[in-house]
RNA sequence: GGGCGGUUAGCUCAGCGGUAGAGCAUCGGUUUUACACGCCGGUGGCCGCAGGUUCAAAUCCUGCACCGCCCA
């Protein structure tokens, strides 16, 4: 059999076989059982805008290095799949790819077409993705797997919708929102980028109306975007411009005291420059903030409109004019002027949702903004009122999904109110977790602090660092913002509301029949435009002329079957928005459980019920929530951790899951952050074709230290010559995603979409070292089959085995536990880098290399072969997690050669490694003893290679050895000679205290022995290297010296320390005395 | 502008109070019947800079420089 096995391990002749075998036996399912332990880990679901890259390769990785692990300690794992519609990201890749094949926009095929597209673009996209996590080994229970807009996730998020609609947490209002003039839609703060660009600060002469003698004509005012002026409704001055720079002036002087030598330089200017203002623009502040306070009024240009100078904070009288324009429908800032001055100004909207000028815009109407820009600028240069214009740098928000500029819009959206409510919010109606918080975003707070107990008694801790990242947690919802949960798009899920506006005195008319139907199907609040809200049953004070708004949800589709058309016909329409994605991934920790009630769930035809499975045992939900771990990478904190907390405390008064995990992110050899589309992304599978899943996932488990980003230098493969071409120093092509490859000189494509450039696939050298250590392991066991045969299970005595055996199985339990720990710790590295050390190290490099002999001897090796076998039983499964392909594929062997393992009782066996049990340390087996004297052995037998290496003597070459030692070391020899002239190649050992050394002999000191070995020296060379020795031993020793000889260290210093110097000194004293004799033996 | 990280061998990263580590690269040796994707041995570091705390600092504190990420 062991013949069979070739010298290399070729990952693709197996890895779909083995999995195959996983699948047929079930391995990665889950169901609810009698078991306590349980263990779940929910996918940060991927969008199905494009393939995965090497980011999304470590996220799955580590999720799966997780359940694997927590199933083979026999916990009942759940690992639960699916996909993410991603409204804006796949509907913006679809209309971009419809633009630009077929030249029509989403107008032209209308909702329905679009959808359709969309539609067929993500069946294509998450079997590609499935594709690319089955590759990876990724173990998820494939029957449970879902997507955002199934039927049993869209009746999760219409039912949260309208218990939080019911529950006044969400709400309808007026808001200034980022627009994205292409996709028209809102899009959230997480989804601008920002860039900085060269603008211009146009000055902009206002006249002022009624100026009475001795005032001035006109106010200035400076923007970088002069048509917004069309929209201006009033101009701002500081109500104490005076006052203003004393304080600014203060806080600098504070400041430059604590400051810089580089800052003090600017700091200083900034002062100058505000006593500059004192003199040159204060006296005309001055008199325009009277002009304000007296009610006097500037003539807006161009559209001829009067409006006020009014008084607010936000206008800096050390900035530019001193002056503000005031533009609250397209500035943040600015609407916040006018919430505080509604009374005296009013808000104009200037723009359609395309971008162009609306009717308010007067002659622009219809011009697009950027070409009313220039037409504004034009007609105000007309009529000398552009005072001058600067050249600026200035930072544009553009959408990180159409590439265009933000702008600031004022619409109308529906929000989820994260602020605390006044009385509080109650979680968990329904459940028996109820709780009250102050509101939706503090319960998330609270639930991340130390010390905090959910119902069920936990609490949400992120790991591998709590304090930094939970900070980042805190530090984002603690702005309690409300969430826009609204987006004009036309895929997603769409909003279950009815709305109209009427007046007061209809009341009456419009709602009587609403008060007959069933609160737990249709839920209603009625609204004013200041956004005030009242429940549909008690709407009291209305006022007859004024107009309000009814807001109608229907809870599911039954309750839309029996209302909607009856709402329709009262003149109410659903509103056409839909869903944030947020909204249903936030969602996701239930409703993949059949949240609301999974005894209905709707799921797919073959797929596992999410009812109970058999009378007396849970459903999904109640067995599996709350989960286990999120595994993410730190930008996701704020996107899926807060609001899935949120989320799942106030629907099931308990948090979705108790850790988070936060992963490394993937860059490139530059430090930039990998993605497909910068052309510095790797697919996963093209580095499984080249080195192997296994190899990948060892080195993304070997890379995933800590907190710190990866940076893997990446390479192309060259289309031309197959040779790989590093991409941070090759040189660009015609564009930024081609490369000219440096052998042929030709280019090629990094992104595959030229098409007359041929693409070059991207991969990195660094998974190299996962090949490398696969190899090593198929090795090992090729060696270690070769040599059992078919063994049979027999008990070992402990009292027949060899030092050797004692120490590998004292070393192996060490290890498991090291992994174990390290593991649990969520330090992948560290654990991998323990059984790497062990299996490669100590297992490899020693105990196989001295057991060979007992191998070749046929009454001394059943006991190696059990003990060989029982090491590899346990490697194999500490790797398991890490590299299941490969582990699978040797536990096989293992099986059929040696069915049964164990020393003096054998292991319970396992079909699959897969189902196999963790392994688990064992005190009996740890020996300090013999690994102490496994020490000094292996000490001897280095410094030996040591010397064959340097004085050139063949590693063939038997040695007759001589070692003066004393003591423990001299009783360790005795007890391991044979094993250290083995594996030293000796023809003799001879240890003595009093040993002499023999002529022309090669002098090694290691650890209070000298190591003597016969052999060619080179006097001159030999006297070179004992004089750097002895050199680099006197440095030590004169440290060491000045360390005792500091009273502060002998009196401070804890006792076991100051203990330690001592010895060495004594140490290294005796070394120096040996080096200098040697020294003069070759003289 | 605010916050959070990082800066350790040529590269990628561990270590986070008690004499500097790994992998890759590099140099020398080695085809010994598991493995040259191997084995044996070596070279290579003012632990970013400047102060401070401490008997003792890569490690703790402060400042600075540069790089990154997040938020405005």
């Amino acid at each position: 059999m062991a013949e069979e096995f070739p010298k290399l391990y070729e990952p693709g002749l197996y890895e779909k076989k083995t999995y195959e075998r996983w699948t047929a036996a079930d391995a990665f399912a889950a169901v609810p059982d009698g078991r306590a332990g349980r263990y779940v880990i929910m996918m940060p679901l991927p969008n199905v805008t494009g393939a995965l890259h090497m980011g999304h390769a470590m996220d799955n990785v580590m999720q799966d290095l997780l359940i694997r692990w927590h199933r083979m300690m026999g916990e009942n794992a759940l690992w639960m799949p699916g996909t993410d519609h991603a409204g804006i990201a796949t509907q913006a890749v679809v209309e971009k790819r419809l633009f630009e094949l077929e030249g029509k926009t989403r107008h032209d095929l209308g909702r329905e077409g679009l959808v359709a597209r969309i539609w067929a673009w993500k069946d294509e996209y998450q079997q590609r993705i499935i594709r690319q996590q089955q590759a990876m080994g990724c173990s998820c229970d494939w029957g449970r797997q879902r997507f955002t807009m199934d039927a049993v996730c869209a009746r999760a998020v219409r039912e949260a919708f309208f218990r939080l609609f019911r529950d006044g947490l969400i709400y309808r209002g007026n808001r200034l929102v980022n627009w994205d003039c292409q996709l028209e839609t809102a899009v959230s703060d997480d989804e601008i980028v920002y860039e900085k660009v060269q603008g211009h600060f146009w000055h902009i002469k206002y006249p002022i109306l009624e100026a009475k003698p001795g005032e001035p004509i006109h106010v200035v005012v400076a923007t970088t975007r002069p048509e917004t002026m069309l929209g201006d409704t009033a101009v701002a001055v500081h109500p104490d411009p005076a006052g203003e720079l004393d304080r600014q002036a203060a806080d600098l002087q504070i400041r430059l005291g604590g400051a810089s030598k580089k800052d003090r330089t600017d700091m200083e200017k900034a002062l100058e420059a505000i006593e500059a203002r004192r003199t040159e623009v204060l006296p005309h502040l001055l008199r325009l903030r009277d002009m304000a306070a007296d009610g006097r009024r500037v003539l807006l240009p161009l559209v001829d409109r009067p409006i006020p100078l009014i008084l607010d904070g936000w206008a800096d009288p050390a900035l530019g004019t001193g002056c503000v324009k005031i533009t609250p429908a397209h500035d943040p800032n600015d609407y916040a002027v006018w919430e505080r001055h509604q009374a005296d100004m009013g808000i104009v909207n200037i723009l359609n949702p395309n971008g162009t000028i609306n009717e308010a815009g007067g002659p622009y109407a219809g011009q697009d903004r950027f070409e009313a820009r220039k037409h504004v600028v034009h007609d105000l240069k007309a009529k000398e009122l552009l005072e001058s214009v600067e050249d600026r740098e200035i930072e544009i928000g553009h959408s990180d999904r159409s590439k265009t500029p933000i702008e600031p819009y004022l619409s109308k959206q529906w929000f989820v109110r994260m602020s605390d409510v006044p009385g509080g919010i109650t979680c968990g109606i329904g459940t028996k977790k109820r709780f009250r918080a102050p509101g939706l975003a503090q319960a998330a707070i609270d639930a991340s602090l130390p010390g905090y107990k959910s119902p069920s008694g936990r609490r949400l801790a992120f790991a591998p660092d709590d304090e930094r990242y939970g900070g980042t947690f805190r530090a984002w919802l603690g702005e309690k913002r409300d969430w826009c949960i609204s987006r004009q798009l036309w895929w997603g899920h769409r909003i279950p509301i009815w709305h109209a506006t009427f007046a007061g005195r209809d009341y009456e008319r419009l709602t009587a029949s609403l008060f007959q139907t069933d609160p737990e199907a249709i839920y209603a609040w009625v609204s004013d435009d200041a956004g005030q809200t009242r429940p549909l049953r008690h709407p009291s004070g209305l006022d007859p002329d004024q107009t309000y708004s009814l807001l109608v949800c229907l809870r599911d589709e039954t309750a839309e079957a029996a209302y909607a058309a009856k709402l329709e016909s009262l003149g109410l329409v659903r509103d056409p928005d839909v869903l944030d994605t947020w909204f249903s991934s936030a969602l996701w920790p239930m409703s993949t459980l059949g949240w609301p009630d999974p005894s209905t769930a709707e799921i797919d035809p073959g797929q596992r019920t999410l009812a109970a499975p058999e009378a007396g045992l849970e459903d999904a939900l109640a067995y599996f929530y709350p989960g286990s771990c999120l595994v993410t990478a730190r930008d996701i904190i704020t996107l899926w951790v807060a609001r899935m907390m949120i989320m799942g405390l106030y629907l099931l008064g308990d948090v979705p899951f108790t850790d988070s995990f936060i992963h490394a992110n993937i860059q490139d050899g530059k430090g930039e952050r990998m993605s497909k589309s910068k052309g510095n992304g790797i697919d996963p599978e093209d580095i499984i074709e080249k080195y192997g899943t296994d190899a990948m996932r060892y080195v993304l488990c070997d890379m995933q230290t800590g907190t710190q980003d990866i940076r893997l230098p990446v390479q192309a493969v060259s289309p031309y010559t197959g040779e790989l071409v590093d991409l941070a120093a090759a040189k660009h092509g015609r564009s930024i995603f081609t490369y000219i490859d440096p052998k042929s000189g030709k280019e090629f494509d990094v992104l595959g979409t030229m098409p007359d450039i041929p693409p070059a696939k991207i991969i990195s050298e660094r998974f190299e070292t996962g090949r490398s250590f696969c190899t090593k392991l198929w090795n090992a066991a090729r060696f270690m089959f070769g040599n059992l045969g078919e063994h049979a299970f027999t008990a070992v005595p402990a009292a027949a085995l060899a030092p050797e055996d004692r120490w590998i199985l004292s070393r192996l339990s060490k290890i498991i536990g090291q992994v174990t720990e390290a593991l649990r710790a969520y330090n992948p590295s560290a654990a991998v880098g323990a059984a790497r050390d062990f299996f490669w190290g100590e297992l490899c490099d020693w105990y196989l290399e001295i057991i060979k002999p007992r191998l070749r001897d046929e009454a001394q090796a059943p006991i190696a072969r059990s003990v060989l076998a029982l090491a590899f039983d346990q490697v194999l499964r500490l790797f398991h997690p890490f590299v299941p392909f490969i582990t699978e594929v040797l536990w096989e062997q293992l099986n059929a050669q040696c069915p049964t393992r164990g020393l003096q009782s054998p292991l319970p066996p396992s079909k699959l490694l897969i189902k196999a049990a963790w392994p688990s340390p064992r005190p009996m087996w740890e020996d300090e003893a013999v690994e102490a004297d496994f020490a000094v052995a292996v000490g001897v037998v280095r410094a030996v290679r040591d010397m064959r290496a340097r004085h050139g003597i063949s590693p063939a070459q038997k040695l007759a050895a001589t070692i003066k030692a004393a003591g423990a070391e001299t009783e360790a020899l005795a007890r391991l000679e044979t094993l250290v002239i083995h594996m030293a190649n000796l023809e003799s050992l001879a240890v003595a205290a009093d040993a002499a050394r023999p002529a022309l002999s090669v002098v090694q000191i290691v650890s209070g022995m000298e190591i003597y070995v016969p052999g060619l020296i080179d006097p001159a060379k030999e006297k070179a290297r004992l004089e750097a020795q002895k050199a680099k031993l006197a440095e030590d020793l004169r440290k060491t010296e000045a360390k005792l000889s500091n009273e502060g260290f002998v009196a401070r210093a804890p006792a076991e320390v100051v203990e330690k110097e001592i010895t060495k000194l004594a140490e290294m004293r005796a070394q120096i005395e040996s080096l200098e004799a040697g020294l003069k033996a070759l003289i």
